[in-house]
DNA sequence: AAGAATATTTAGGTTAGTCTAAAAAATGTT
DNA sequence: AACATTTTTTAGACTAACCTAAATATTCTT
């Protein structure tokens, strides 16, 4: 037996979704004024919403408790990521796009709802396993692979890795490494972490150049050696 | 200057769209029961959106007198036809979808908005002229080829064209149509037109079949010779 | 352990888009 | 022209998703 599929609104969806990444980030119950600050609205509203949410049992929720996803909540948050990235990849792969101009795109393309186009999308684009943030892609099943990274201001002075993934993929971030001719698959060797404020020395094939700490803090790289 | 691009709720575009294709049917003032039954939705909910539509200078609207787009209405429709279509080619054309299958999914993708997505998805797909049911597309200043054609029951006796196009783009209806063996392309000759129902014999390249008087109304010929 | 500061919830309001029921206007019929 | 029918509008209500302001709970500081 399937699981007659729900459907939920495109609020109950950017929730959903928001609460996933800061139960990734801070790995405990999520605050509403974290959700608040992250969805850019106000804390009453959030609260709002929450009640709405448990009741459909897609959060754990207990007054002034925080919340957690449930284990329908988190999978269809994890559906909502899946059609995310698998949408920036096919307006970059397909239709050129910048990996600076997808985002705002994509957040209007993940609500679209239809099963089938999703995996037809996801075979069009050959089952990609990351968006072009370096961010991993669910499958349908909502399983992906999470590689192991470290980020430049972690790494060892004289250690070099292979540039994988942003934390942060906003269009002024991307932008600024786009300036300093910084992308995805980038080989950058760290040489040097000032001491007073973290600012990192890099290497890469063709240049040098210092990154600030905040820079240095958003980039994560594998393959370390 | 270029005027600064307005955006539209997706339920004030599915009215324009809506009121659109009145307009293109009926040649005339469109009655506020002929939206309600197109829109599935009550006549005095009607009303309301006529009156925030007039109110921003998409339609003329004059109590009891019904609605015309006016010139901002009419390019705002356009270019939600425009979307709706070029969305279904790239179903059709890129991931395989039936032409029976795409009309709902586009119902949601053409509310998606960025005019740079759609002019690259138009030149992913090369510009095409038409829709995956024979209906043109608007190219990016709201300009479209109308081929002129005959609806199989206004045919004569014995003519014939290419099935170019169908009124009811509808799941059911192309679903009987794949049944049949009829598609967009499909050389169709008249054999005869029963005087009592109205149902036409016809025969195509590999068959020969009777349609009723309501099928041979929705199907379209162009070349008629 | 009390008081201050902060976080969260509640109460009450707004807007968009829908609905039902009733009123009013337009149209059709004798 | 009067009455009946149909169409359209108005009035009033509802829900989702937001807001502000006030109340309450929790946490921090001394
Ligand atoms: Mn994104
Ligand atoms: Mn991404
Ligand atoms: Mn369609
Ligand atoms: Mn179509």
């Amino acid at each position: 037996m399937q699981s007659s599929i729900v459907l939920y609104s495109q609020a109950e969806e950017n929730y959903l979704k928001c609460i996933y990444a800061l139960e990734m980030e801070h790995g405990e119950e999520v605050s509403t004024n974290l959700i608040a600050s992250k969805i850019k609205t106000k804390a009453s509203s959030v609260t709002d919403m929450l009640k709405k949410l448990s009741a459909k049992n897609l959060v754990v929720y207990k007054k002034y408790q925080g919340v957690r996803l449930t284990e329908r909540g988190r999978e269809t948050a994890l559906r909502v990521v899946r059609k995310h990235r698998l949408w920036e990849c096919f307006l970059v792969q397909k239709l050129d796009f910048k990996w600076d101009e997808v985002h705002e795109i994509a957040e209007q393309l993940e609500h679209i709802e239809s099963d089938l186009l999703i995996d037809k999308l996801d075979a069009f684009l050959r089952f990609p396993k990351t968006d072009p943030h370096g961010d991993p892609i669910p499958d349908k099943h909502g399983r992906m692979v999470i590689s192991k990274t470290v980020r430049v201001l972690d790494m060892r002075i004289g250690s070099s890795g292979i540039l994988t993934g942003v934390k942060d993929s906003s269009g002024p971030f991307l932008k600024y490494l786009n300036k300093k001719n910084l992308a995805l698959g980038d080989k950058i060797k760290v040489i040097d972490i000032e001491p007073y404020d973290q600012s990192v020395h890099i290497e890469t094939r063709t240049h040098r150049l210092v990154i600030s700490n905040n820079v240095a803090e958003n980039l994560y790289l594998r393959n370390v050696k």
